[in-house]
DNA sequence: GGTGAAGTGGACGTGATCCTCCACTTGTTC
DNA sequence: GAACAAGTGGAGGATCACGTCCACTTCACC
C-alpha cells in the first residue's frame, strides 16, 4: 500500500484515522447502549462502553440528539425501506398489515429505536429525510389499501405514529415481563384497521405475566416477592 | 402512656391538629403535582407545593409509593366504582364501551393516574383491594358481553390493563401537543373488540399537531416556568 | 403559664449526571 | 525523528434529587 501524499480520507470523514475508529466505537458501543437502556442512557455510560473518556464524546457529539441520529442512521435507513418494500407487494393489504407489523417489530427490538420513531430531531438532516420518505411512501400505501377496498376509509396516514406510541406504552411496560404482548395489541389495531373483519389475534400474556409487568417502582433490582395477590400463585 | 382520659380525635388519624392539617396540606399538594407532571415529581416539589418541609413529607410518607397510594386513594376508588357501575348498565356491551371509555378519559385528566393504573403497589392495602374489585367486576362484565355476542370470544381480561398501557403512551407523548388523541386510539381498540363492526372515529389529530406531539427532546433545556409549554420552532 | 411530647423545617451529606476545560499523548508530515 | 496540529481523557464545577438529622417551635394538657 502506498501512503499517497493526498487525500488519506479512508472513510470520508476529515477525521484523523485514529480519531475516526474511536467515531465508530462510540457509534457502536451508543447502539448498544440504547438498545438495551434507551436513549437516556448516561453519556458516560455510553463513553465507557466505547473505552473513551466522555470529552472524547463530547467533541464529536456535542448533543445526545446528535449522537442519537449517527447511532440510529441505519436503522432509520432501514425504516424507510420497509415501506418501499410493503409498496412492493402486490396485495396492498397484506403490505399494510405486513409493514405495521414490520415496524412494530423493530420498535420492540430496540428500546431507544421504540423511543426514535415516536419523535423528531429536526436539526438531523438525513435523519429526518428518511422518515420523510418512509412516511410519503405509507401515505401511498394507504391510499392503495383503501382503494382496494380493505383498509378503513377513514384511517389517516398520523394513525400510524400513534399506533407506535401506543405501542411504544406497552413495551415500556411489558418489555422485561411479558415481552411478546406488544404482538397482540397490534393485531388488535390491524383488525381495527380492516374495512372487512377477520384475523386471530395471538395468545395474550398470562396474569401472572401481566402482574409482573405492572409490578415496576424502583425498589433495587430483583427483589423479594412476598404473598402474590390472589390469581397469582407462586409455581 | 396510651390510656388518655379524653379521645379528640378530629379525622381518626392519631395526629395532633395542626400535624393532621399539614398531611392533607401534603396529599392535596401531591395530587396536584402529580396530576400534572407525574409521579415521579420530585418530592421537594411537593413539598414547598403543600408549604411544609422535607423533613414533614418523609416523616408522614417514608417512601414515593406512599405518597402515591395516599394521593390516589379516592381516584382508584372512583375507578373500582366505574367498573361497577358499567355492570349495571342493562346493555353488556354498551357497558363495556362505556367502562373502557371511562377509564381511558381518567387517564388522560391525570399523568400520575395514567401511571398508576399500569402499576400494582402491594405494599398499599386498600389501595390494591379496590384494583382487585375492579378488575372481578370486569372480569364479569367481558363475561356478560361475551354471552350477549357483541365482545369477540378470545378477548381476555388481561387486554384492559395492555389497552391502558398502550394508551399511557399515547398520552404522554400526545398530551401536550394534540391532547384528544386517545379518543381515536381508544376507538380504534374498542371497534377491534367488537363481535361485530361498527363506530365511527373520532377525528384524527392534524399533520401539524401530530408533528409537535413528536417533537420532544430537551434541547431548549431551561427551567419549565409555569404557563411556558415547550414552543416549537415553526410557527 | 409551664412542661414535655409531638411536630417542624431546611441544611447537609450522598450520589448521579451533565458538560467543560486543558495538560498531556499521538498521528502525520516533512 | 522533530515539530505541530489533531486528538484524548478524566478531573472537576454545576445542578439536581434523595433522605436524614437535630435544634428549634408548637400544641395539649395541667
Amino acid at each position: 500500500m502506498t501512503p499517497q501524499p493526498t487525500a488519506p480520507e479512508p472513510t470520508g470523514t476529515g477525521l484523523r484515522v485514529d480519531a475516526e475508529l474511536n467515531r465508530q466505537r462510540i457509534v457502536t458501543a451508543a447502539r448498544e447502549a440504547f438498545a438495551e437502556s434507551g436513549i437516556d442512557v448516561p453519556m458516560d455510560e455510553v463513553a465507557r462502553r466505547a473505552g473513551v473518556g466522555v470529552g472524547t464524546l463530547y467533541r464529536r457529539y456535542p448533543s445526545r440528539a446528535d449522537l442519537v441520529a449517527a447511532a440510529f442512521e441505519g436503522k432509520m435507513t432501514a425504516y424507510a425501506d420497509a415501506a418501499r418494500t410493503a409498496l412492493a407487494d402486490p396485495d396492498p393489504w397484506h403490505g399494510f398489515c405486513d409493514y405495521v407489523e414490520r415496524v412494530c417489530a423493530m420498535q420492540a427490538t430496540d428500546r431507544g429505536f421504540t423511543t426514535v420513531l415516536t419523535m423528531t430531531f429536526p436539526t438531523a438532516k438525513r435523519f429526518e429525510a428518511d422518515r420523510d420518505r418512509a412516511f410519503a411512501d405509507f401515505v401511498e400505501l394507504v391510499d392503495r389499501a383503501k382503494a382496494a377496498g380493505r383498509l378503513r376509509a377513514d384511517f389517516v396516514p398520523e394513525d400510524m405514529p400513534m399506533f407506535l406510541m401506543a405501542n411504544a406504552g406497552v413495551l415500556a411496560a411489558t418489555a422485561d415481563a411479558a415481552p411478546d404482548t406488544w404482538r397482540r395489541l397490534v393485531a388488535y389495531l390491524i383488525q381495527a384497521c380492516a374495512a372487512v373483519p377477520a384475523r386471530t389475534l395471538p395468545e395474550p400474556p398470562s396474569p401472572r405475566e401481566m402482574y409482573r409487568a405492572m409490578l415496576r417502582f424502583p425498589q433495587s433490582a430483583g427483589q423479594h416477592s412476598p404473598g402474590t395477590p390472589a390469581g397469582s400463585p407462586q409455581a
